[in-house]
RNA sequence: GGGGGAUUAGCUCAGUUGGUUUAGAGCACCUGCCUUACAAGCAGGGGGUCACUGGUUCGAAGCCAGUAUUCCCCACCA
């Protein structure tokens, strides 16, 4: 059967996944061998995959399947994370298409449901994965709301109560009137926008008609006043002392203040206190002991301290307001104005800055011991700058609200009793809760009695402990698998995340572990179309990920996502990128083609240009090999694909193939042949980490393997140069074999002289000179001979390499005038060189003061120059 | 407002502690080829004052200072 002239990657992508999971190649036990751990970071348990899991997956199983071949036991762990807002806000949605309102359900009711969505939508994203290839260890998958997980995500609030890390306080939070839970301040998204300054004038208090104007971009919050407040440098209010204001509209008297908190250049320099809306007002109220006057209910409407505007929206009662405002003479002016406005990360609805209570985590020293370990290159960050970011953020850590007002997610084990929230125990179940409330209050208590806080946690209270609760680290800490697998190797991830969750995933590993959770964290960057935009799904500018994998096979895709994104930076994505992907795919598929196209001679005598061939390609293998390892060492994942890349298509492909490749229904000798077939195998298993499908499939097209010998679990190569001498040599030598062939190429070409044509080659011998390439110049410039002489050939072309001329004879005649100017150009360059070498020789201070090697390296160049000077004269000289 | 990066070819990036030709790669581009592995290809080629201005040095893309542009992070300016 004739071998398809392309790649075909949907056989091959579906076959080997499913003989790899049979073998169970990607599921790992505890054993001797030295453990490489990655855990994946959990995408949301509704989410489907886009071009920014694709990136970051793809890293991780290129890390992954490089360890496996390096002989470690790698151990990739995948799992979901419920992200109690987003699935919540999903489920809502669903529920609310359906006509059935979330405030009908009950917990009980509403829970069902989500779990309901999260059978049938969960885990889609871990299938697709399977697509791309990636080499989990399926057995392992997890969830942050699995059984056990859960209960260690209770038994580390529990514990950090009890350590009194957690305190539960009235705070000014952020609170989303769409969600109805308060974000933590890392979950808000502040935008610039334009809005408008509102200056309002208020009446002094006992005065005829004094007044004075403030200016606010939320003149809706008035209502809500306690104080006017000026900076007591300002000379224009100095008069105001003692006096009081009249808020405008509920007609309440407001003490005015001074404090230096208040800029004097800012608007009028009379700053509204409203301490219920606003976190500095807040401030301002508890120092001075203001009034606190919460005009909105949760929801964004305006509550009874509203007055008549009471059930409004709050952005429609900002309208409404300006109208009154206006219509009773209290509005001065309003001016366009640029501010900074919070916006909730998942719903996108303006923050409110709202006083609640809640839980928190105190964080500060907590935090220390992880701080240091990233300072002091525990973890290493790859790339580096990010450690900057990191020691800012920990410097400055402020502390965690932790508390939900959601349903989906781990709900806080603290148990109330008594009147009001004031009482409170925390423990694991109702049973010990009961327990600790009869003694803590004295009196008895019986099931029911307890009320369980009805918020959840922040789903970064669960995803903090994912690298060592999948490992039932903190429910069963002496267990084999923590010991074995824990410290995790590699982390790759986006630096969106690195406080929201890998700063706390160092914290909550020095905590419980008293070890860091990872050695290495890899910083993807941002997917971004063509544009430079942020690739995203309101934009509609992200490619389906599955769509690429079936245009241009898995292979394709990873290479085209890797091929040009180092770490940290942002990756600009166009499916042409794929393109490339897939066309190397396809030229590792026709080197296969070709090399089984041929047939052996067994008594064929094996050329020395292929004897040379080997040699060389044996040392630049080596060289590559080392260089790939280095650029992995150092996480530069897209500079070992690129080395890859080029040793497969230019020197493998382009170079060694074409050199030992017989003439046309020619057999080839068995070593030529044999060797070949050793190097496919080894550049086959540098492959495999990028493109494991077709480095697959072609790993069984050379020979029968027996069970179990695929190339997943192969043998990265390791650096040996064999026989042959030393590397560097070889290399130099065929280096300057490919100057000269690609010097007759380019005569080829300006001549219009057909590759089949021979050509014959003079070598003018200047000076002392390697042949050891001749085999291989005659061969790839397909020359009838190659000669040495000692004169100038008459009617040729020529060219100068490393001191020596050489002549391609031409029948007709030259063009004289052509091979003049281009000698003459080749001339002053050369001449321009020397100059810029001879002015370094010339300066004493650089002869006395560089090293001596650097002086040598200077002279030769200057001789060469000179050298070669003398023959284009020379030459020049002779053709007029 | 504070902090941290970045600026090298049309695009995306390398460039190890300053010294291997007058700076490299991939893609894109130009020219010529359907040469029986591959046109998803082959061969050849063009293209950069290393953002700018000074400074340090025998020597600067790299070090220092300033300027410009730009990205990111943090922060309560009504």
């Amino acid at each position: 059967m004739e071998t398809p002239k392309t790649y075909e990657p949907q056989k091959a992508e579906e076959k080997w996944y499913s003989h790899w999971m049979e073998k169970g190649y990607f599921h790992s036990e505890p054993d001797e061998r030295e453990a490489y751990t990655v855990v994946i970071p959990p995408p949301n348990v509704t989410g489907v995959l886009h071009m920014g899991h694709m990136l970051n997956n793809t890293i991780q199983d290129v890390l992954v399947r490089r360890a496996r071949m390096q002989g470690k036991n790698a151990c990739w762990v995948p799992g979901t994370d419920h992200a109690s807002i987003a699935t919540e806000a999903k489920v809502v949605q669903k529920l609310r298409a359906e006509g059935i309102k979330k405030s009908d359900l009950t917990r009980d009711e509403f829970l069902a449901h989500a779990f309901e969505w999260k059978d049938k939508h969960g885990g889609i994203i871990l299938e697709q994965l399977k697509k791309l290839g990636a080499s989990c260890d399926w057995d392992r998958t997890s969830f942050t709301m699995d059984p056990e997980y859960s209960e260690s995500v209770i038994d580390v609030f529990i514990d950090l109560y009890k350590k009194g890390r957690i305190y539960r306080g009235v705070r000014m939070v952020n609170w989303d009137p769409e969600a109805l839970t308060a974000l933590s301040d890392e979950e808000v998204l502040h935008k610039e926008v334009n809005s408008k300054l509102f200056h309002v004038r208020y009446k002094i208090a006992d005065s005829e008609d004094q007044w004075l104007t403030i200016a606010t971009t939320r003149p809706e919050t008035i209502l809500g006043d306690s104080a006017i407040c000026v900076n007591p440098n300002d000379v224009r209010y100095a008069n105001l002392k003692g006096k009081e204001a009249i808020v405008p509209i509920c007609n309440r008297k407001i003490p005015i203040i001074f404090d230096d908190y208040v800029d004097m250049e800012f608007g009028t320099g009379c700053l509204k206190v409203t301490p219920a809306h606003d976190t500095n007002d807040y401030d301002l109220g508890k120092k001075f002991n203001l009034e606190t006057i919460d005009i909105l209910n949760d929801n964004g409407t305006l509550n009874e301290n509203g007055l008549h505007y009471e059930g409004q929206d709050r952005f429609d009662a900002r309208k409404t307001i300006e109208k009154e405002l206006d219509e009773k003479g209290y509005l001065i002016k309003t001016e366009d104005h640029i501010n900074k406005v919070g916006y909730s990360e998942r719903t996108n609805a303006v923050i409110e800055p709202r006083l609640s209570l809640q839980w928190f985590v105190d964080m500060k020293e907590l935090s220390a011991p992880a701080r240091d370990s990233v300072m002091n290159g525990d973890i290493k960050f790859h790339p580096e700058k990010f450690k900057n970011t990191y020691r800012h953020w920990m410097d400055n850590i402020k502390d965690w609200c932790i508390s939900r007002q959601l349903w989906w997610g781990h709900q806080i084990p603290a148990w109330f009793y008594g009147e009001g929230n004031e009482n409170f125990v925390v423990a694991k179940t109702e049973e010990e809760a009961i327990a600790m409330a009869c003694e803590q209050a004295g009196q008895s208590f019986v099931k029911g009695d307890l009320r369980q806080d009805e918020d959840v946690l922040d789903t970064w209270f669960s995803s903090w402990v994912w690298p060592i609760s999948v490992f039932n680290g903190l429910t069963d800490p002496e267990n084999e698998e923590i010991k074995y697998y824990y410290p995790t190797n590699d982390l790759v991830t986006a630096p969106e995340i690195m406080f929201f969750w890998v700063a706390r995933m160092i914290i909550a590993g020095h905590e419980y572990l008293g070890e860091i959770p990872f050695k290495n964290v890899y910083y993807t960057g941002i997917v971004r179309d063509k544009l430079g935009r942020k690739m995203s799904k309101s934009l509609g500018n992200s490619p389906d990920p599955i769509e690429l994998i079936n245009k241009y096979g898995a292979d394709g895709v990873r290479v085209g996502v890797l091929i040009s994104s180092p770490a940290g930076n942002d990756l600009p994505f166009d499916s042409s990128q794929c393109e490339q992907g897939r066309n190397f795919t396809n030229k590792i598929w026709n080197a296969h083609r070709l090399v089984h196209s041929w047939e052996v001679q067994e008594d064929l005598p094996q050329p020395e240009s292929s004897k040379m061939a080997i040699k060389w390609f044996r040392a630049k293998f080596n060289q590559e090999l080392q260089s790939i390892n280095n650029s992995f060492d150092k996480f530069k994942i897209s500079e070992a694909l690129m080395s890859t890349y080029k040793l497969v298509w230019d020197d493998f492909c382009s170079w060694y193939l074409e050199m030992i490749k017989p003439g046309y229904q020619h057999p080839i000798d068995k070593a030529t042949l044999d060797a070949t077939i050793l190097f496919f195998e080894d550049l086959l298993r540098i492959l495999q980490p990028f493109t494991p499908f077709v480095a697959e499939e072609l790993w069984h097209s050379f020979r029968d393997r027996a069970d179990g010998e695929d190339i997943v679990v192969a043998q990265w190569p390791v650096f040996n140069i064999g026989k042959g001498g030393a590397p560097s040599e070889t290399l130099a030598q065929f280096s300057a074999a490919e100057e000269i062939i690609t010097n007759i190429r380019n005569i080829r070409k300006k001549n219009n002289i057909a590759n089949k044509v021979k050509v014959e080659l003079f070598v003018k011998k200047n000076k002392e000179l390697d042949t050891s390439f001749d085999a291989v110049i005659v061969k790839m410039g397909n020359l009838s001979q190659l000669e040495y002489t000692t004169e100038e050939v008459e009617n040729s072309n020529s060219f100068i390499s490393d001191g020596n001329e050489y002549f391609v004879p031409f029948g007709d005649a030259i063009d004289v005038e052509a091979e003049k100017e281009k000698m003459t150009e080749e001339l002053e360059y050369t001449k321009g060189f020397l100059t810029s070498v001879q002015r370094k020789l010339q300066n004493e201070k650089f002869v006395g003061s560089a090293p001596e090697q650097v002086v040598a390296i200077e002279r030769k160049k200057e001789a060469d120059a000179l050298s070669k000077i003398a023959i284009l004269e020379d030459k020049i000289a002779s053709l007029n």
